[in-house]
RNA sequence: GCCUCGGUGGCGGAAUUGGUAUACGCGCACGACUCAAAAUCGUGUAUCGCAAGGUGUGAGGGUUCGACCCCCUCCCGAGGCACCA
């Protein structure tokens, strides 16, 4: 390939006169610009930039450099997540210090991400990892658990046994396997340092409606939090005991002909004396017990209890006697972990009801009939077999009928607390101490950072390593007296990356995590750009520390994102997802010592739009963008003196079709439109002016070289600081246009016509057509004009 | 099973949101330049047909002067949720 210009030096060079310069700094706000907050994830400094962190950073650059010429103050921050296993393991597989190996690839890949040329807003950088990042971290878990919002709960938890930690919810995949290891999850019941979100379901349901998020992201939302409303109701055990159920369907209680609990409630075991066949009872706990640690995805569900004898209860409605069951179909952790079971009208109780032989009470009437049930009716309708109800609409009788028993509306959710604590080195320790009786307590302001101890042995035993720590020790008890303990767990890492977007815009502030003149200048982010597997975990969590800091008056809005882009992914050549064993890595560096960055950039944003898809590398494609730079440099030898009408119309045009299509993320046909410009300027030849203005359009998608061109057109100031062009619609416009001609709705021709032209003008066009004749020999009886669209002629049939 | 997206040439994808389907790029074919190749440039490239003309946006219906676009019934793919009461 000859190449016309040496991206590697004009790189180089414009790199170093950017960082002189200080061009890309956000700085202090300036009101009298519009501000835009545009995000993007923080990476993990692995040590290495992979082709996704390009696709995930340059393209939203193209969008931040167009914002900033269209004269706008943009803030685009960049940082570190840094936290985490990998230097953790790095540490224990080769001896390092996880401290020094996160600094070390901190700082090369900051030189990196500087030599993608992007605009990024340095100044106003940060890492979880740093001390007075963390020292907030710590600071606002302390005021949730003064407000309690972070407590320490005991209960069942997901146990990672490749992490040797326990992990939330949320990271545990559907399969029952570790997000990060791919392990088997078990469950074992233990202490667990959690955050409240549940506390918060409702308004992270609700606030969904006011995002300007994709409707794929807020349903995997709603999905996640799994409202039901519902009521709740008692029933009363022949031994005495009240029984609470939570049933969505209140409406049919007179159809409750049996009661099941989940093998794990309370009640089941407090009840041993009364329960006749305790044998089998027990025998079948212990079996659902092990159940739930293996496989729970059994295919099958063939439905399985046990009667509970010598125990019965009372449907509150009907004043009947029913029996009561155990079956692992009800679960122990989800509503009240018991439910009044309706075989008439729900499909699970009656599968069950067929196999147990439960009566079967049909009380809403449906089209099925009530003689003769094949299956259970889940639709509402008029009530029957329901005393005073009857002919009721199931609605209303929701209402009416909890009332009658005393039962209380409510909702439950599928949502669980957010268990955050680890049993790992390298992330933020956990800042409460215990006193000799063991109370816990916050560490007091004054001590933060509570700083991570440096004297461990972090080899993963399931125990965590900074319970082998002396210094942390002696540290709890020469600040707090003797006896007294620090807690040994570390923070989730998703806790750091929950609040990362306040601390970058006010990363240098000594007295607050965040000042609210910072917020008021910056927040909400307008625009995070990221990637799928954040649906329900990051997204979720940040939006509830965000609501958490509302509540508390540490935050001044309660929404971070205001709007969400989820991008896809880079797959290898073949299709396939990148991966050292398949051998189908493409590594940028390679690729920008071949055809710079400009051309990476641009094939990145040239695939498809930045939106959802995943698409494979084309190594011919990224060849293809190269070729069109080298044609833009090029056209400096087609300058002409006159300009040709026909380029600068082409020209407006295009800046139309760039500006519009930038805001919409659909860089693939801005370029696509600058790609057909220039084809015409080389056959037309083209004026510097309307050149310069080109470049300008093109400049947020190739800042290397539309600089340096511009700045060999004379030019001393950065084409970075100018003004975005803007269309002329007088010269964008078409004074001829040519539009297809339909006879009978089928494309038979097309005519041309003055701009402008009357549905008369139109038709007579088409009438003399020679192309047309044939088919205009019958009577128009219809005419459909859409000026400079179409024109449809309606014949009279023969 | 439920929810949310998708399905257009050999490939990535366009289509002014109901108005000439396949823009732009890749690939391929042929040609020019060259001793030759690479690079570059030019021409062609949905499909059937010699042509006239026909057929085409996962399948089948519908609405409309006109449907990739709207409606109905399916099929296929991706992602999310799933014994959630």
């Amino acid at each position: 390939m000859i190449k016309k210009f040496d991206s590697a030096e004009i790189e180089k060079k414009w790199h170093a006169i950017w960082k002189e310069s200080g061009i890309h700094t956000a700085g202090k706000r300036d009101e009298s610009k519009e501000k835009r907050y545009i995000l993007v994830e923080w990476p993990y400094p692995s040590g290495n930039l992979h082709i996704g962190h390009w696709y995930a950073f340059a393209v939203p650059d193209i969008y931040v450099r167009y914002l900033r010429m269209t004269g706008k103050q943009v803030v685009f921050p960049m940082g570190f997540d840094a936290f985490g296993l990998p230097a953790e393991n790095a540490a224990i597989k080769r001896g390092l210090d996880p401290k020094a190996w996160t600094n070390d690839n901190i700082t090369y890949m900051q030189n990196q991400l500087e030599s993608m040329g992007n605009a990024f807003s340095w100044d106003k950088t940060t890492s979880s990892t740093d001390p007075e990042y963390y020292k907030w971290t710590q600071w606002m878990f302390t005021k949730f658990f003064e407000n309690d919002i972070a407590y320490r709960g005991t209960g069942v938890v997901n146990w990672c046994p490749g992490c040797n930690t326990v992990i939330a919810n949320e990271q545990v995949l559907a399969d029952g396997t570790c997000e990060r290891s791919g392990d088997l999850i078990e469950k074992r019941e233990m202490p667990q340092w959690m955050l409240r979100i549940t506390k918060y379901a409702d308004r992270l349901i609700d606030d969904l409606d006011t995002l300007a998020w994709p409707e794929h992201i807020k349903e995997a939302q709603r999905q996640w939090i799994g409202r039901s409303k519902g009521a709740l109701l008692d029933f009363t055990l022949s031994t005495g005991d009240s029984v609470t159920v939570f049933t969505t369907r209140p409406d049919t209680l007179y159809g409750a002909t049996y009661l099941v609990l989940a093998p794990e409630h309370p009640l089941v075991e407090a009840n041993k004396a009364s329960i006749t066949n305790w044998g089998d009872v027990a025998g079948y706990i212990v079996a659902s017990k092990q159940k739930a640690e293996q496989d729970r995805l059994d295919a099958t569900k063939e439905k399985t209890g046990v009667k509970l004898e010598g125990i019965t209860a009372v449907n509150p409605a009907t004043g009947e006697t029913i029996p009561v069951y155990i079956a692992d179909y009800v679960l122990g952790s989800y509503g009240t972990g018991a439910i009044m079971a309706v075989p008439a009208h729900d499909e699970r109780d009656f599968a069950f009801a067929q196999k147990f032989s439960c009566l079967i009470v049909n009380v809403i009437d449906s089209s099925h009939g009530s003689e003769n049930i094949t299956g259970a009716y889940v639709g509402g309708g008029t009530l029957i077999n329901s005393g005073e109800f009857d002919r009721m609409d199931s609605e209303e009788a929701k209402i009416k009928i909890v009332e009658k028993v005393g039962g209380k509306m409510t909702s439950t959710y599928r949502l669980r607390d957010w268990s955050i604590g680890r049993q790992r080195y390298w992330g933020v320790p956990i800042p409460i101490v215990y006193d000799p009786s063991g109370k816990a307590h916050p560490v007091p302001k004054e001590h933060l950072p509570w700083l991570l101890p440096e004297d461990v042995d972090f080899r993963p035993t399931g125990e965590a390593p900074l319970a082998k720590s002396a210094e942390l020790k002696k540290r709890t008890e020469a600040i707090f007296g003797a006896g007294w303990t620090p807690e040994v767990e570390t923070m989730d890492t998703f806790v750091d990356s929950s609040w990362y977007y306040l601390r970058y815009i006010d990363n240098q502030n000594d007295e607050e995590l965040s000042s609210a003149k910072a917020q008021n200048d910056w927040l909400p982010v307008d625009i995070y750009f990221g990637g799928a597997e954040h649906t329900t975990m990051h997204l979720l969590y940040s939006r509830f520390w965000q609501k958490a800091l509302l509540d508390l008056g540490l935050a001044v809005h309660s929404e971070p994102y205001k709007r969400r882009l989820n991008r896809g992914l880079i797959l290898g050549p073949d299709g396939n997802k990148m991966s050292k064993s398949k051998g189908n890595v493409i590594d940028p560096d390679e690729q920008v010592r071949f055809v710079g960055a400009d051309a990476v950039k641009m094939y990145l944003a040239f695939m498809g739009p930045y939106e959802g898809n995943n698409y494979p590398w084309d190594p011919g494609g990224i060849a293809g963008v190269r070729r069109f730079l080298e044609r833009v440099y090029g056209l400096t030898e087609h300058f002409t003196e006159v300009e040709a009408e026909a380029v600068t119309r082409q020209l407006h045009k295009t800046i139309e079709k760039v500006a519009s299509d930038i805001q919409e993320f659909k860089f693939n046909t801005a370029i696509s439109a600058m790609m057909i410009f220039v084809n015409l300027a080389e056959k037309e030849g083209i004026s510097q002016a309307n050149y310069t203005t080109f470049l300008k359009l093109l400049a947020p998608f190739a800042p290397h070289l539309t600089e340096e061109i511009w700045s060999q057109l004379g030019h001393t100031d950065s084409i970075h600081i100018t003004q975005f062009p803007e269309a002329d619609e007088a010269l964008s416009a078409d004074n001829e246009v040519t539009i297809g001609v339909q006879i009978n709705g089928k494309v038979r021709g097309n005519i041309t016509l003055s701009a402008g032209a009357t549905e008369q003008e139109a038709t007579l066009e088409a009438r003399c057509s020679p192309q047309l004749a044939k088919y205009i020999s019958g009577e128009i009886v219809k005419v459909i004009y859409v000026e400079g669209r179409i024109l449809n002629l309606v014949i009279k049939g023969d």
